[in-house]
DNA sequence: ATGAGCAGATAGTAGCACTATCGATAGTTC
DNA sequence: GAACTATCGATAGTGCTACTATCTGCTCAT
């Protein structure tokens, strides 16, 4: 197909096409002339995945060229995969070059690490990140957040197994690349999805509303333990 | 205190500082003339807050000055300020105006919702997140990761009953206030981290390094069954 | 053979989060 | 009381990002 139809195919406009193939975020099509090419069904897959990681994953286009790259590569091992994605996931801090020593974030997430036997390399995004929002909520004198953190381990760990489960379901190396990319990107925002969701519903059962009839939403009101 | 010394307790710049007073980040100091006024404990926490939200969350200063305004009311119900917070922390889907019809991510994520009881309005925005989410898996041939939506779900539930507790901890409205809005922004920062951590750690214990000596992290390999 | 489509290149746009500067005034110090 | 620094409000500018527009050749179907 030519790029006309690659871009009523995906919905991208033609100049925004142009911009990825410079951008590198898509692979150039065969060239039949100096100025003409085709492109085909790895092309429109890519433009997929590339607005998927850019729409939906929040994505910037750098980062979503590193994840592209790192699909391409095909043959890296898998935990090279995880690192890619995880790294393009995650907002980076903004440098402190002054300050490497541990914060007491730090040392309540290694702390979390010990107690739950997970072995990471020190350089995994998520320890920096997630010390940092600990020290966050103590700099905001919400310290009292620190008690989520027992619960919210337990639930990422839910998470993380699913996702590996997901991962080891693949048929092939390709597709478990893929699913690992796509796994990780878009699966921070699915959590939060239904995390906004379980959030309200909790908050329902925990904080009636005195008389107006509250959700219509599901089924009726269950009254599982919490 | 004067600007700049607002300016020295909380690291911002006075330009900054008066980026925010403009943006109505926050709140004018009590004049002491036309051109001088004192800003105290408030202001110093007000900065910490927003640039809590815009740094760590990843808010727009649109999104902040919503949440901001929701924290100043102080008076809103409960549910209201989950609502601003959550849906400061969601990026909108890009108005698709044409197609209000039900996807099937809208089906499944309705589905999950009357399995696990959860009730909630229409209008949050966590619905229509998931939705799309896997509306975007199915469109890039990842279907198989609808598998991880009822592991999501009950971690989802675990985090939000961690949440609600956290909040009915709080001693006052406005603390918990305070609790419903840096929980929910800086939660899923949070989550976020810990997922990538528990992520790898459980693709080490899937997939073994060959002989390399894999992660120095902390303490010894458990087993315990996923 | 002509008009639409395409490639590559350069330049422009809109939004965001600040940042710089200015003139007028206020407090502070010598 | 003069010099100096700090502040206020306002306007304008900066650097970055994700496109978008336009231009110049070319090419290919009709």
């Amino acid at each position: 197909m030519r790029m006309s139809e690659l871009s009523s195919t995906t919905g991208a406009t033609v100049p925004t096409l142009k911009f990825y193939l410079r951008e590198q975020l898509l692979h150039a099509g065969e060239r039949t002339s100096p100025n003409q090419a085709q492109y085909d069904e790895s092309h429109v897959r890519r433009v997929r995945l590339v607005r998927a990681l850019l729409e939906v994953g929040g994505l910037s286009v750098a980062r979503a060229r590193e994840v592209v790259a790192a699909v391409d590569a095909g043959t890296l091992p898998l935990s090279s995969v995880f690192g890619v994605a995880q790294r393009a996931v995650t907002v980076p801090a903004p440098l402190v070059d002054d300050a490497p020593t541990p914060t007491e974030g730090d040392r309540l997430v290694a702390q979390l690490c010990a107690a739950r036997g997970w072995q990471v390399y020190p350089n995994n995004p998520g320890l920096a990140l997630a010390a940092r929002v600990l020290d966050t909520y103590a700099a905001l004198g919400q310290e009292r957040l620190h008690a989520v953190l027992e619960p919210y381990a337990e639930a990422a760990d839910l998470v993380a197994c699913a996702d590996l489960a997901a991962v080891a379901a693949a048929p092939d190396e390709t597709e478990m690349t893929n699913v690992v990319v796509v796994g990780t990107v878009l699966g921070d925002a699915l959590f939060a999805g239904l995390r906004r969701i379980a959030q309200e519903a909790e908050s329902f059962r925990r904080f009636p509303l005195p008389e107006g009839v509250p959700a219509p939403g599901s089924a009726t009101t269950t009254d599982e333990d919490c």
